[in-house]
DNA sequence: AATACCGCTATCTTTTAGGATACTGCAAAA
DNA sequence: TTTTGCAGTATCCTAAAAGATAGCGGTATT
């Protein structure tokens, strides 16, 4: 029983892996956590992201609820991406993975 | 310059998922939290890992100082894999990213 | 009217992760 | 001495992720 216990805590941590997870998800997260965003503006932002991949991961994070996508009825511009909130509670958990990731380098490199 | 930090952080998210990604990282370490094993041993507890990829997994975790390999010198039986000091530092992580992940969980389905 | 930016979509190719399977060298057990 | 378990390695194959490139309909700019 503690063994199944563990089984779902390891089904939450690889679910939590698929979103943040990948090559560009937590970037795309991390991003958008600074400001709202919109497509291109992302685009340049991530560097070397091809449309496809950009689109496709959007949608991803739109369908798991953590980034919305706003379309400006009228006027002009374009389209908006921001966190929802769910998205924004992310943001300790970054922060955390931030911080560890920055003890490994030095344990790894130093 | 803001910006040259994000940059910063976006390397260590990467790093961190790197590390913790996969199919199998995570599942390995979670299993070594546990108790430290050996080879076969690991292979049975993760179930339908091919011996190729446990390898190849194992020495990724040992380069990145998670993991040590100790074969016993003479005696006999063999090869233990266990969580480094570093490795175990994860511990917290991984709670607090199985925390979100139940959160999120409600989130997306509820 | 032409150009340029925006937010994409479509098609094709490459790269990578990982599975399937077979095999090896070694030691201990039967 | 055959078999069994351990700790892998070697080869081949597939599926999925992501890159490269081109184009499209719309709006705004000059």
């Amino acid at each position: 029983m503690r063994n199944k216990q563990k089984q779902v805590q390891l089904r939450d941590v690889q679910d939590v892996l698929d979103i943040i997870g990948g090559r560009w998800r937590g970037a795309i997260l991390a991003s958008l956590c600074d400001k709202e965003k919109r497509f291109n503006e992302l685009k340049r932002d991530l560097g070397s992201i091809t449309p496809r991949t950009l689109t496709k991961e959007l949608k991803y994070l739109e369908m798991n609820k953590l980034v919305s996508r706003e379309a400006e009825a009228s006027g002009g511009a374009s389209v908006l991406y921001s966190l929802t909130a769910h998205g924004k509670s992310l943001n300790p958990l970054i922060g955390q993975i931030v911080a560890w990731g920055q003890k490994h380098r030095k344990v790894v490199l130093g």
